[in-house]
RNA sequence: GGGGGAAUGGCGGAACCGGCAGACGCAUCGGACUUAAAAUCCGAAGCCCGCGAGGGCGUGGGGGUUCGAGCCCCCCUUCCCCCA
């Protein structure tokens, strides 16, 4: 038995026994050993998408934090579910099979053997018995038998959608794969062109989701990002009538109370009425706009800062608020790409009075702009040559002259639907959602296309529906999705009447997995349902889901969708599932610059003292702060660490660098501080001189010591740590009880021969939920029974939080002049005579006009003269 | 372009409700131990002026509120993240 500590020799011997023990295994209602008595904690890591390039020490960040806060939960008493699992379907997997030419069900496998054993290493406490893999059939069966709660609710249907399409390549791209209309591999040109494509109508939930959000403990900032991309507005509909035209065209506006001062209309170059509007003067220039703006993103094309680009059709409208005789009435219709089809009605009625886009649209191109809301005194107008968009008077407006902008806008939709030609509508930003991908790495849509083109569902006992094993899986060249080539496959029969049917081609987005997966969590193993009522009941919502900003909006709004669905459909008895969410903070690394601004590899920078140098030429270098990649040599991966310092300091390393939630740089120079803390604790429990494996006066069974003199300075020492380490868990700032624990530590160590072994003991436990290993190790040598890991968590007492004696700050005009020593429950006057002792030399010949007395703090006195 | 954050010593960070800025650690410097080094232990240290006692200045910049502001309010700058 080692006299040192040496981490190496005993953590995997301790996570063995954690594992082959069931020790973090959580119990469901039922099962032996459940105790019904304790209160259920389910926290939640985001699971990862196991990459090929392993896990690295920004991932780690917030399982870290997790398994902390799950350990922490277990030894309060509470029944804790902390499973891991695998979002392993999606295109990074399959662009990386297609890469090394391996098919991603082995790449799948490899990677996830990898990062478990990635995980495990860091003696995170997973219950490994509910892992999961959304890309396994166990799993992927019931995200299709989900998919089809959604298409028996009607919230899945097929329509044609514009996708990005790229010639060159002849594929279907993801948004994610196009930048600037160009294919991010190989930099061909993309065009979106109509596809049919299985969408899932989340706007029928925009509502909900909207105001659903107001009863969760999030993050403030992630509930503003998600009121922002469902981006309700309340509006109207009006209809214009075409000249020449049956049907009329459909705007909406948020600004009803405006239309009076409509003096064009603008239509996407996507809208269905274009084509029927245009007349043969301008219908090769409109061809040519419509065909130019397929090339363009929508990003591009809504982008305030770019010049205003439109023509026009040719055609005219009626302005139903005017007369048919009125000549303000006629208006032109013009094309223009920054009116989006998708958004809307795909159509808007201009007012370049009081709209900055239409404003530069009509200057630009000339068309008359009229004033119709007074600004209120103070704000500049048309009359100072700027657009004026906020609220004022109605006028030039007939009916509605005179009145206030939100009383205007209520009028202006009662007169709208009076005349039949409006009514109040409210839309959202927020768009259906678009559900399929023509690739292979996926799950198949359960839904058989049947001969007289109807489509109808796998029945449920026919589930899954298998992804064929295909040799060659890559996406087609007409833009079919690869599944279409598995001929044997998509033919099959309807198993409820025999008739010949094709099986859907299409795969889900990466983003099916995820919509359920902390619910399979709750019963992994269950082969009958997706999870039982029971296991649903007992553990949901998740009480503390982790994971990183970048989804804050897509996963999270798809996942609430789906868990909201499945309320409707009374499958979960929450209308939320995540009740508390946590964002960590990104790991970011140094990098250095030469002079030039180039960056240096690491492997190539020295430090020099405070500086830092280029190894080879002494060229100065600056330090500066980036993400981890790959080409800066400056991605640190755990196992190194742990190899190198062992998986307790690894941990304390990541939790030390600073509050969960921040962003903060990696840096492989501070880990040895973590170390020299483990081995300083090792220290005060085991004699490195000595033989035994722990000092005397901590092994079990050895006398107490009375509290007093050094003994009772570390009881006080101790309760102060384990208050602090409390407070850390509010908001999960876990650096400041690791710097607590290195307090009583140095503590410690100073006043040795005063430390009791059950203050030895109360601090293991305390240090156990940060560093297992070390605490498991130690608290066999004391000869404790059972585990650190299921030891209660140590209570700090108030009569051991407060000292006897109080240092108060002494200020004159707010400025510290000096410091008094009071007894702890001074009265006002003491505490006021021990500061003017203190403060003397500053009072002399001076007016005290005001004394201010806070208490066990400071005491300031405000002086004239 | 829109949205969300952040800024404190040489570095990471601490400071609960507006009350002694810089806890804890890294790097640095000094000392002890050592033949020497490593490790360990003890100590110093925000910056400026001063031999010293001491004083001045300090939480990205400018203004404000307050007895008192890192923290609250207004304006500005820079950096990071997301939509992509």
């Amino acid at each position: 038995m080692s006299q040192l500590y040496e981490p190496q020799t005993f953590e995997k011997r301790w996570q063995e026994r954690w594992l082959a023990e069931g020790v973090f295994a959580a119990r469901n209602p039922g099962e032996p050993g459940f105790d019904p008595r304790a209160p259920k904690y389910y926290v939640l890591d985001m699971f990862p998408y196991p990459s090929g390039s392993g896990l690295h020490v920004g991932h780690a960040l917030g399982y870290v934090g997790t398994d902390i806060v799950s350990r922490r939960k277990r030894m309060e008493g509470f029944n804790v579910l902390h499973p891991m699992g695998w979002d392993a379907f999606g295109l990074p997997a399959e662009q990386y099979a297609i890469q090394t030419g391996k098919h991603p069900r082995a790449t799948t496998d490899e990677n996830t053997r990898n990062f478990r054993r990635q995980l495990q290493n860091i003696g995170l406490s997973y219950d490994w018995a509910r892992e999961i893999d959304t890309s396994h059939r166990d799993y992927y069966r019931w995200t299709q038998q989900l998919f089809l709660v959604l298409y028996e609710q009607g919230l899945a249907y097929q329509a044609e959608v514009p996708v990005w399409w790229c010639e060159e390549l002849k594929t279907v791209l993801a948004n994610e794969e196009v930048i600037n209309g160009r294919s991010e591999r190989g930099n061909f040109p993309c065009v979106r062109r109509p596809l049919k494509q299985w969408m899932l109508r989340i706007t029928a939930y925009a509502e909900r989701l909207l105001a659903d959000l107001d009863g969760l403990d999030w993050p403030e900032s992630i509930k503003i990002q998600q009121r922002e991309w469902i981006g309700r507005s309340e509006g109207a509909e009006v209809r214009f009538a075409l000249e020449g035209q049956a049907e009329p065209v459909t705007v909406f506006t948020t600004r009803p109370d405006t239309l009076w001062g409509a003096t064009f209309l603008v239509l996407s170059p996507e809208h269905p009425l274009v084509k029927p509007i245009t007349t043969g003067a301008q219908r090769s220039a409109v061809e040519a706009y419509v065909a130019a703006a397929a090339t363009k993103s929508e990003v591009d094309r809504t982008d305030a800062s770019k010049e205003k680009t439109g023509v026009f059709t040719g055609a005219f409208a009626r302005n139903p608020a005017f007369d048919a005789a009125d000549p303000r009435g006629r208006i032109p219709v013009w094309i223009a790409d920054y009116v989006l089809a998708t958004y809307g009605t795909g159509a808007i009625m201009s007012v370049p009075g009081h709209d900055q886009r239409d404003f530069e649209f009509a200057r630009k191109f000339d068309l008359p702009i009229r004033e119709v809301v007074r600004p209120p005194a103070g704000a500049q107008g048309l009359a100072d040559g700027v657009c004026f968009t906020g609220d004022g008077t109605a006028v030039d407006s007939g009916p509605i002259d005179g009145l206030a902008t939100p009383l205007a806008k209520q009028r202006a939709i009662e007169l709208l639907a009076a005349r039949g030609t409006g009514r109040a509508r409210v839309t959202y930003k927020l768009r259906d959602w678009l559900f399929s991908r023509q690739r292979y790495w996926g799950e198949p849509f359960p839904l058989l296309h049947l001969e007289d083109g109807s489509v109808v569902p796998v029945p449920l006992d026919s589930l899954p529906v298998e992804l064929p094993a295909m040799e060659d899986f890559k996406p087609s060249s007409d833009g079919s999705a690869p599944l279409a080539r598995a001929q044997d496959w998509v033919r099959t029969t309807d198993p409820r009447t025999g008739r010949p049917a094709r099986r859907d081609t299409d795969t889900m987005p990466g983003w099916a997995g995820s919509c359920w997966y902390w619910l399979r969590f709750m019963d992994p193993r269950n082969e009958r349902a997706p999870f039982s009522p029971e296991a649903e009941r007992y553990w949901g919502p998740v009480d503390l889901y982790v994971g990183g900003a970048a989804h804050a909006v897509m996963h999270l709004l798809y996942a609430r969708f789906w868990h909201k669905v499945f309320f409707d459909a009374g499958l979960v008895h929450t209308k939320e599932p995540f009740q508390r969410l946590f964002n960590q903070g990104m790991v970011t690394a140094f990098a250095y610059q030469d002079p030039t601004g180039r960056l240096v590899k690491n492997t190539e920078v020295e430090a020099r003292g405070e500086a830092f140098v280029r190894k080879e030429t002494g060229e100065p270098l600056a330090q500066i702060v980036t993400k981890m990649a790959k080409q800066l040599g400056n991605v640190v991966n755990p196992d190194d660490v742990i190899a190198e310092h062992g998986a307790d300091t690894f941990r304390l390393y990541e939790m030390f660098m600073g509050p969960l939630a921040d962003s903060k740089p990696w840096n492989t120079r501070d880990i040895p501080g973590c170390r020299r803390f483990l081995e300083r604790l090792w220290r005060v429990y085991v004699d490195p001189e000595g033989t035994a494996p722990i000092r005397p006066g901590l092994a079990r069974g050895a006398a107490e010591k009375p509290f007093e003199g050094d003994t009772a300075v570390l009881e006080r020492a101790l309760h102060k740590a384990i208050q602090r380490t409390a407070d850390s868990f509010r908001d999960l700032n876990l650096n400041t009880a690791i710097a607590a624990f290195m307090t009583f530590v140095n503590e410690a160590t100073r006043l040795a021969g005063g430390l009791t072994r059950s203050q030895a003991q109360r601090f293991l436990s305390l240090v156990s939920p940060f560093a297992p290993h070390v605490a498991e190790e130690l608290w066999s040598r004391m000869g404790e029974p059972g585990l650190a890991s299921q030891s209660a968590v140590p209570r700090a007492e108030p009569r051991w939080l407060e000292d006897d004696e109080i240092e108060v700050a002494v200020q004159v005009n707010g400025r510290l002049r000096g410091t008094a020593r009071v007894p702890r429950g001074a009265d006002g006057a003491a505490l006021e005579s021990a500061a003017r002792a203190a403060a003397a030399a500053h009072l002399e010949g001076k007016d005290v006009a005001k004394v201010v007395l806070v208490p066990g703090k400071l005491v300031n006195f405000v002086v004239r003269g």
